[in-house]
DNA sequence: TACTTTTCAATTGTCGACAATTAATCATGG
DNA sequence: CCATGATTAATTGTCGACAATTGAAAAGTA
């Protein structure tokens, strides 16, 4: 319940909203619903990225016209909006359909992670807080008590591993930084983890190294930041691969 | 007339095609021009990123629709992928204007580049064939054939800085890499030079720079090639901030 | 049977008109 | 004279209809 799928940047604005929820925290700071096409376009991008609709299926515009009940003009709006968000892809005069992550894209996409959120980092050492610091601590707890709940159900460990790394981004005070990697990039790996049903692996390991990134953080080491999380994230890059070449090798000697 | 403003992916074409240039090479690979929506977006981009809309103006879509001679809807869906390559901002019910870059963006968009390029050339150092190396070299001996020809006048090299920056991304063959830095982040680098009218500066410096960055490249030294292209970006971003602060301590001491 | 050509239904691209919201103008009262 | 409120013009949001392009089904021929 703590994580939530949708607005995903929970525990961020926990530590600072202190009291007196009005909002029941299932549904808060969507700062822009003021029209259809915006209220459309965050519809699609969560049933894409929740995969009910279903990767590299094409979607069309009087069918969308329908479910919605609204007219094409905002749907293509929205439409736009995702292909820049790279969700969809279009073609000129042919359509548009969900984007299918190939391996090779999910790598790529690795990369760009290691070098953004290590930058974020080094930036968040350098600029957060010693409250944002704290917030980043209860994050951190809140997760671990789950964690011991539903031991082997990393699901939702998972959601809190995004949670955490929101956090730092956040922490970068990097306007541009929290745009493409929240806005974005984290979209493309939730809707990884949806296509390739990726049960998180490797949760205590994750833990331990997310504890050693708050140090660093918290002691104002902005070089060690940088340096963990590039290894926090390129280990979890590794850590795919590999998955990835224990799959093929399986269907190889199935076949 | 080597490097143009509008595509300007030019030298890291040019090694490929050696011969046979049907089209003049002013107007190629230009990939979308199917549609009035695509058309009009490109002339938008182009016309915010040379200045002819001053960054601030306000736009409005009556006006844009009579300019362009379309309807508003193509219109309103170009203005939708401006937005998402952050060229103009809008307010619902409000309207658009062209993006004024601060100081303190311009800044985090050179975090962003350090973090990315660094990136990119690394992979570059991993990933390029000879042949592309070559394509590198001869990119370099162009600008700075061009540079001893008018000495000063750096406007020019810095169109060309922007050709080797591009060239590197292209090694990389990251195409997620490629989309973000080549679609997005430099047109806003250019957009900058306009609006800060932006004459380059310490050129024969990063002649040598970009020298060193080569020679990792080729020999497959990505740590370096990452290490030096990071100093690269960095050494660029303090110039700027430099200037900028000579600036404010001008204008403190006129008044 | 296999391949080419033609037809056609469906989808996308474009347009003009109407409704809703905003910001500026003007009038009124203190 | 300034502040406040109503009015209005202009811009944005939304809709339905028409034109253009595509991909596939159907028909025809070797």
């Amino acid at each position: 319940m703590a994580t939530l799928a949708s607005n995903s940047s929970t525990a961020a604005n926990a530590s600072s909203a202190t009291a007196g929820s009005e909002a029941t925290a299932s549904e808060m700071a969507v700062p822009e619903v003021r029209t259809l096409a915006e209220r459309v376009f965050h519809q699609l991008q969560d049933a894409i990225v929740r995969g009910e609709l279903a990767p590299g299926s094409k979607i069309t515009e009087p069918g969308l016209s329908k479910t919605y009940g609204i007219s094409r003009g905002p749907l293509r709006e929205a439409m736009r909006r995702l292909e820049a968000h790279r969700l969809i892809e279009r073609v000129p005069h042919v359509g548009a359909r969900v984007v299918q992550l190939s391996m090779k894209e999910l790598l790529e996409l690795f990369d760009l992670r290691e070098a953004l959120e290590s930058m974020a980092a080094r930036l968040a050492a350098e600029h957060m807080s010693p409250e944002e610091v704290q917030g980043l601590r209860d994050v951190l707890a809140l997760h671990e008590g789950q964690a011991d709940l539903k031991r082997g159900e990393a699901y939702y460990q998972r959601e809190g591993d995004l949670d955490f790394h929101y956090c730092i981004v956040q922490g970068s005070h990097n306007k541009m930084l929290m745009n493409l990697l929240c806005d974005d990039l984290y979209y493309l790996v939730r809707l990884y983890r949806t296509q390739f049903s990726a049960s998180g692996t490797r949760p205590q390991r994750a833990f331990v190294e997310h504890h050693r990134i708050v140090d660093a953080i918290e002691a104002g080491d902005a070089e060690l930041a940088e340096l963990l999380m590039r290894r926090h994230v390129s280990a979890s890059r590794a850590n795919v691969a590999d998955r990835y070449a224990a799959t093929l090798e399986q269907s190889a000697s199935k076949s």
